[in-house]
DNA sequence: GCCGTTACGGTCGGGCTGACCAGAACCGGC
DNA sequence: GCCGGTTCTGGTCAGCCCGACCGTAACGGC
């Protein structure tokens, strides 16, 4: 492990990074952001964006700045929150690196820009057969950030960082379903959302039905709840 | 944005170090450990127990050492978990650090070594007049070390980490007063604890009454569940 | 034995939830 | 225009959970 011509004090200063997971929506399918690293070293690999950070930046400046020069999604308005830190000795066998995960989500309605090497991913294709093979521990970041992400919309108001700023419920009841994975009643979580004080504003527009007719439906906005009392909870 | 002269590459390591916020009980209250900096510097402030990382080390590892090597506490059954990563470029005046803050919980019967110059502070006493000044940025860690124990206290059965292995629900109840903050009413408090399954599981014993008399209790032990259905909400 | 205290078990009404139903409003085809 | 299909919206009803409350059981102290 040293060399006995080693300072015997340990090194107490290591590269620190930031890896972010982004999670949004397309075609009612939960999907998370993805990059392929360096074609020369880990073929067929993929990996969160992550940067290292810089000596003058937050990390959240840095969490930024992944998305930013890796997948061009400068989202000024997206979700972002610290997720966890993984600091395994072993966890990078190219050296100590100390990574600050982040959690990002962006409406589904945002551009689908992703130039060079970065792709979306339905999150079910993960664990599967003929998936995406994770680098690092990358796969551990990930299932951590969909469990953060299905825990904190029973009780805060996340949900509403998956769609555009004026959305139905039928729209925000598909973000549960898909972040969930389970089909929900349409009646009954209207019922549950307008009753949640703060949550959502009805506001005085409706939307076209979609393809399939329909009755059209309420416009709502966001509310200005942070934390929903009661919970939505999983069923 | 960069100066024509300086070096293109940023430098991209930098200092890390764990902090850990130790809770426990002790007289039915809330207590945080603090320590005494170095005397020389500063005169009077209080800092979390903190260690820079080893290269060799898991930032687990860190957090036991700095409850080891700053408070003599060495409990291996303690309750430790990481609470999130603070890095602003300028928290430290030092320079650039980043620390990995740690929330741990010892149950109140643990031996009351606190040799040197850490010491247990009521919760309520640290924004009050009088109380103790937080150097750095430890105020923001001990605010959301407290709202995480608080709010985990409802969804999971983080509680049994402050008593010991063998405990009535008054014990229970009065961790949940002290870390709320609000009294609660014994017999509802009873019959939610023994309803949830898996939260705690009966022992054929029963405890001694305290001083003031009273029926004795019977004795439980830990249960098997980590995530409490239904939740315990605060009132 | 009496009393204060604590533990334990049960009742009652209100609120929330899931399952379900009915009407309203739109689209497309005939 | 009419009709069936689809979605949105509002309502009912039974069941569960919860807070408030009461009564009994079991101890120690006087």
């Amino acid at each position: 492990m040293s060399s006995l011509t080693a300072p015997l004090a340990p090194i107490s200063t290591c590269a620190v990074a930031v890896d972010t997971a982004l999670l949004t929506i397309r075609d009612g399918r939960l999907r998370l952001l993805l990059i392929e690293p360096e074609p020369s070293a880990l073929r067929g690999w993929w990996a969160l964006p992550g940067r290292r950070v810089r000596d003058d930046e937050s990390l959240d400046d840095t969490a930024h700045r992944s998305l930013s020069e890796l997948a061009g999604i400068t989202a000024p308005d997206a979700h972002l929150e610290q997720l966890r830190t993984y600091g395994d000795p072993s966890r990078d066998p190219r050296g100590r690196v100390v990574s600050v995960a982040y959690l990002a989500l962006t409406p589904f309605a945002d551009d689908p820009v992703d130039p060079g090497r970065a792709r979306l991913f339905d999150v079910d294709e993960l664990g599967a057969p003929g998936g995406p093979q994770l680098a690092y521990d990358h796969e551990r970041i990930v299932t951590d950030a969909l469990e953060r992400a299905r825990a904190k919309l029973e009780y805060t108001s996340l949900a509403t960082a998956f769609v555009p700023e004026e959305f139905t419920l039928a729209d925000l009841r598909r973000v549960y379903e898909a972040v969930w994975g389970v089909p929900l009643d349409p009646a009954n979580f209207r019922r549950k959302v307008v009753s949640t004080p703060g949550f959502v504003v009805e506001s005085d527009k409706t939307a076209s039905p979609g393809p399939g007719g329909g009755r059209p439906a309420k416009v709502y906005r966001r509310g200005s709840a942070t934390h929903l009392h009661p919970a939505m909870l999983r069923p």
